[in-house]
DNA sequence: GCAGGTCGGGTGGCTAGGCCACTTGACCAC
DNA sequence: GTGGTCAAGTGGCCTAGCCACCCGACCTGC
């Protein structure tokens, strides 16, 4: 029994960040084939049906897919970023995207909110303080804040739209999760969303926009030292540059 | 087993899409408890295990919320506005988080527009004149200039952005089928479009938002008109209403 | 009366073991 | 070579059961 009885949380949530963690870093790359669900509960020691509900959890995220009578495979994914080669949208322009859109979807939050909408944002941070610890939820969290905050303004096709943003970063969560994963970021994930919220419920556009502004330009810059932390040679100059226009 | 054996997809797939039309027709709203797993796997004429996959992906979707040794609950959040017979986002929802979100999208195309980005928007406009007769092509080109705006913004992120809102385009025209577009709109759409070109050759980021914001708007007043010709009575309310608080 | 405890029924969490349908590839006959 | 068969391996789904937890009803005892 390497996993604990009945301590923190849910046994395929545990099972499922293992998971997730072996595939972030490299254990099982883009395409491989994950082992037997057999297999994978008895190294787990657990039973299958709770590797079957980890495997799902994992497949809603995106991040593996299952062909029926073959395995259980890592999504193929773009690159990775410590590679030069670049497919698809980087993190840097994911993040600069997302600025510039949630960022007037904020103000226009700040605009439209009703007094539910905002208390379901302040629920949402609530929320997120209690589940500091757990990762899966942490980041179901992060993606229900910033849908809340695209509900609030009102318009259904900004939801869509944020949505649309958020499967776009489940792309590149194998890579990013490595960096972003410590209580201490999520604590101030806390904070940035507490001031939006804030904003948003003083109905100020400005004030909301710059909150947000400041909670993306943050999370750039922490992803920035990661990248410098783990490529100190030139892992930077390539992200700077993915950051630029792309002639 | 009232549910095919081994037809199209998952067995836990086919239950979360009925528990997730269950709630989005108001059958739980928001808040209410679900039945017990036990009785659901009766009622669905499936085990148990099922069941609870299907809940882990409506978990993971933020649809529903497990409470141990309590029961399953609809998250807080009231997606259930179907009644107007209408599912997802309106017309004027879609054009105006369009507004919001390619007029940022013009102001930063404008910035960082490089000479072959401003000649394929120049392109693009002849083109659509050229087509002007042709309603299928002329929807593309529109569509067109729209993606290579995005693209003068070397950030592919935002690309992905606004095929989605194209994509939300597509699927609101599949379920009304009034594509009110005459020559006459079509002729307007090339100038507004010349315009936008110009500001962004210009590198007027002000004007480029303010010139797509024209752009759209006018679009929303001709959309406008359209629907107070053929329902004169009070089709617009409804969308407005949807667009604020759903109590 | 009213705290404070107990207790039992209901709920989700998880395990064990089993059967089925599907996929794949090796093998064999033609 | 081509085509068919067949068996092993895989995920899909089920039955049956025990456990930990939550909560309200029901008792105590003050």
């Amino acid at each position: 029994m390497p996993l604990q009885l009945v301590e923190p949380k849910r046994l395929y949530r545990q099972i499922a960040d293992q998971l997730a963690q072996l595939i972030a870093h490299g254990e099982y790359p883009a395409g491989a084939r994950l082992p037997a669900e057999r297999e994978l509960a008895a190294s787990f020691g657990v039973s299958r049906a709770s590797v079957r509900e980890a495997i799902i959890s994992l497949e809603m995220s995106g991040l593996v897919e299952v062909r029926v009578g073959t395995g259980i495979f890592v999504t193929a994914q773009p690159r990775s970023v410590e590679r030069a080669g670049d497919a698809g949208p980087g993190p840097f322009e994911l993040l600069s995207a997302r600025k510039l859109v949630e960022g007037e979807i904020a103000a226009l939050a700040a605009r439209n909110a009703s007094a539910d909408h905002v208390s379901a944002l302040w629920r949402s941070v609530e929320r997120l303080d209690a589940c500091i610890d757990d990762f899966t939820s942490r980041e179901a969290e992060d993606r229900d804040f910033h849908l809340l905050l695209a509900k609030a303004t009102g318009n259904g096709s900004l939801e869509l739209v944020v949505g649309g943003l958020w499967n776009q970063r489940a792309e590149l969560w194998g890579r990013l999760q490595r960096h972003f994963h410590t209580v201490g970021l999520a604590q101030k994930t806390i904070r940035d969303h507490a001031a939006i919220a804030e904003a948003v419920e003083a109905h100020d556009a400005d004030a909301a926009r710059a909150a947000l502004h400041r909670h993306l330009g943050r999370v750039m810059r922490e992803f920035q030292r990661g990248v410098d932390d783990a490529a100190p040679r030139d892992g930077d100059a390539t992200a700077r540059r993915r950051g630029k226009a792309a002639p």
